[in-house]
DNA sequence: GTCTATATCTCGATAGAC
DNA sequence: GTCTATCGAGATATAGAC
């Protein structure tokens, strides 16, 4: 996170500690004592740079938001054939997880409280922007029913699917490693392991049985 | 929840606004106080039937633990074909999260902050019990595989991508909803959907896209 | 068992020295 | 910009009346 902003190297150890603290507590349980520690300051500072808990928490989720609706977007800009959009879609979306598994966290603690911040600003974003994730997602799968590439499923519940197994992975990875510990002692293989079966299970899921009903035209 | 214990009818109704709201800020977001108001008690009653915030957070977890390890089991121990079995176990796990969704909401939150209570608790579950959820859909992947009725995938990746499909559709619904407004306008219906949804590409997912490989024995 | 009142501690936030 | 010290609100937990 905190790529290209413009923030000093002190707010960015903020905002990589406040990350990592709310992701883990979610915005009340979080303590600010905590997250200075792990930014190795001390609290004072961290109401110099953002005021207050409530403004921090919003620096934090906004940015992460934008990061990762443009990262959930950008393969499915590509010209490719469906299963190649597919496997990039997944590849990319387990990618971002496993080097920043923060970012679904704190989304999904969002969700557990009701949604008060993600809500209003997701509603903002699919009203102003109109290439968005989801809608190209929906799009994607509606041309390959239509071209008699997959089956006839439902496109919204199919984009539930793919990002909830996807993501599942890693909001109950400690569950997860409690059933089967070969997952925390090789965590990367064990990624590019769900990466190849998600694409597996998941485009054979959407391919026809037999052959194609259709031919294309 | 709070179905068949020795609970008197206060202890039940704390239990249950306590899972409330637990489920919705994790142990260090809740309030005793939030807790005492949905229960239509006050705090001092709180600590004298579970003397503290911390036992009231173990005395909850621990029985939906139970109850959610026992409900997900039942369906897997029935003599059905793979497809029935699958179907079975997709529809009850659906229905338990469509009138609880607060059990899985409080596991996810205690995997994001390190299963400090979950991950001993599965730990001595899983060397006690035999016959658990996990081990037994793993054993019936695996039936199926060696019977030839399905394709060879990796059983337990196959577990977790039909828990997490599950699952995610109840953790993230207030996004989902702000997608797709219909879902939250007709839940019920949604969730009905969801189940045929999942049954199909999963079941589709595993099975062989020809014909079978080898012939039954 | 259930309440009010209160003790004790912790947290978010600020003041002020450097 | 960064620290120590501290205030005041709000949290858990307890004491004690009924």
């Amino acid at each position: 996170m905190t790529d290209a902003l413009a923030y000093t190297e002190t707010e960015e150890r903020i905002f990589d500690a406040a990350l990592k603290v709310f992701s883990r507590k979610g915005k009340d349980g979080a303590r600010m004592q905590e997250i200075a520690e792990e930014a190795g300051i001390n609290k004072a500072l961290l109401h110099y740079y953002f005021r207050s808990k409530d403004r921090l928490y919003r620096a934090v989720f906004s940015h992460v938001f934008r990061e990762f609706m443009g990262a959930l977007r950008d393969p499915l800009k590509e010209e490719s054939s469906f299963p190649e959009i597919l496997r990039r879609f997944i590849d990319g979306f387990m990618s971002i997880h496993a080097e920043h598994p923060e970012i679904s966290r704190l989304w999904v603690l969002e969700n557990l409280s009701g949604a008060p911040v993600v809500g209003p600003m997701l509603k903002q974003y699919l009203e102003e922007n109109a290439e968005t994730a989801p809608r190209l997602f929906i799009e994607r799968v509606q041309s390959a029913i239509e071209a008699g590439e997959i089956r006839a499923v439902d496109p919204f519940h199919t984009f539930i699917t793919v990002i909830g197994a996807c993501v599942f992975f890693f909001l109950a990875f400690p569950t997860l490693s409690s059933i089967n510990p070969m997952l925390a002692m090789d965590r990367d293989g064990a990624i590019e392991e769900r990466k190849k079966h998600l694409f597996d299970i998941l485009y054979n899921g959407l391919a026809f049985r037999h052959a194609p009903s259709t031919t294309t035209t």
